[in-house]
DNA sequence: ACCTGAACACCGTTCAAGT
DNA sequence: ACCTGAACACCGTTCAAGT
């Protein structure tokens, strides 16, 4: 009886609302993440039939896009006395701490984004930011650049981290390519592997390294921009 | 019926085998997306069961890593002679082409890539230019970097064109606030909302300038990076 | 070896009916 | 207004049976 909500938790806790489904929701994103439950397992998780979830929030989206705003409002904004960069670099530092708590909600972030009120209140600081360090009209796109930079370098780690095995398996055979000399390019790629597999520590902060190069190079490559546009 | 292969077009084409199988998924993925077709749907395109198309080629899995392989197929490499920048510059542009021609396959190949195999061409070329640049040991990290970059991109423009109605709800509630004075961020960020949406030439043209914008900061910020790593 | 046809265990979503 | 319980039209995958 999968459907069945019979004996599950909500015996005597009060009467069933949109928070309460979406506080669930907020629970098995966290646990198995964003696209690994299913509306009628959410339905069960609240001792609930699935057409209860309709009826308080509306379909999957709908309870999708109100888990991204509970995402988002958990981010805390970096001092205001920072210069841009450094900034930024803690900002989106934090927005890959809690995206990470909650698998698959980067991939929708960097797409979509949370709802417009959600977002506002960091987009209005970031923005305000970049204007104040001179990037003028191009500050929303270096926001959005920034932003959906580092959303989609953790996506890019969700999504690994969801099918380790395949992982594993391309950087066996890449290791496997690590002294042909005939290919030198190649032959880089698989000692980089190599060492992936070889060294734990590096596997383990391998993603982080990624993400904090992405960060950084989309940072210098602004500052580089920044200095061509003062300088005409 | 929607299971029987009845009066589908496998007349007389010869018989059945994993290539066309294939051909006739890169077909539907032009066509719908690589997320928009079900493996009945492709076997029904051959006239055939779906039992077959796991005998042909396996699950759907193996049917969009296939897929991928053929995709990067379709890739040229740039001339050699360019230097690093004008070189992945030209490499990436050729890339968005190719994966904007399939849609949803830009995010598989920024977790996963294609096949060892299929990577290998692009991959070697690309790492040896990076160290004939001076890039060293940090090669594999900045053609990871470049590549993921330009398909993260790639697939953010194809996540928003699969669900336009989201996206202009966004866009027209960001413009609403271009006049708030007391939120000069989300002015600014409205303004270019509002521009957006006024001016269709500049909608149109929207992804790509943001596509550019990320490859080029990615590109002038590991320039950067390989001023530092020379000076040291 | 290859294809048939049906089955299994799921989905998201809808809806009449109850209280 | 809120919940029940069943239904609808799908999925991907598996499998015994045919040829």
């Amino acid at each position: 009886m999968p459907t069945s909500p019979a004996d599950s938790p909500r015996s005597r806790s009060g009467a069933l609302t949109a928070d309460k489904v979406i506080d669930a929701a907020v629970a098995l994103t966290v646990e198995r993440g964003l696209d690994n439950w299913t509306l009628r397992q959410l339905a069960a998780a609240i001792g609930a039939y699935p057409a209860v979830v309709y009826h308080h929030v509306g379909d999957r989206d709908a309870v999708v896009c109100a888990v991204l705003d509970r995402v988002v409002g958990q981010l805390e904004l970096p001092d205001d006395r920072l210069g841009w960069q450094e900034w930024f670099s803690a900002l989106l530092a934090a927005l890959r701490e809690v995206l990470r708590k909650h698998p698959g909600t980067a991939r929708r972030m960097a797409a979509f984004g949370p709802s417009v009120e959600a977002a506002a209140p960091t987009l209005d600081r970031g923005v305000r930011i970049l204007l104040d360090a001179g990037f003028g009209e191009e500050s929303p796109l270096a926001y959005t650049l920034l932003t959906a930079t580092a959303c989609q370098f953790v996506a890019l780690e969700d999504d690994r981290n969801c099918s380790p095995a395949l992982r594993l398996n391309n950087t066996e055979e890449y290791a496997g390519y690590r002294q042909r000399d005939d290919l030198p390019g190649m032959a880089a790629q698989g000692r980089a592997m190599h060492r992936l597999l070889t060294d734990p520590e590096q596997a383990a902060g391998y993603h982080a390294k990624l993400f904090d190069a992405a960060v950084g190079r989309c940072l210098e490559g602004l500052a580089c921009r920044l200095a061509q546009l003062q300088s005409s």
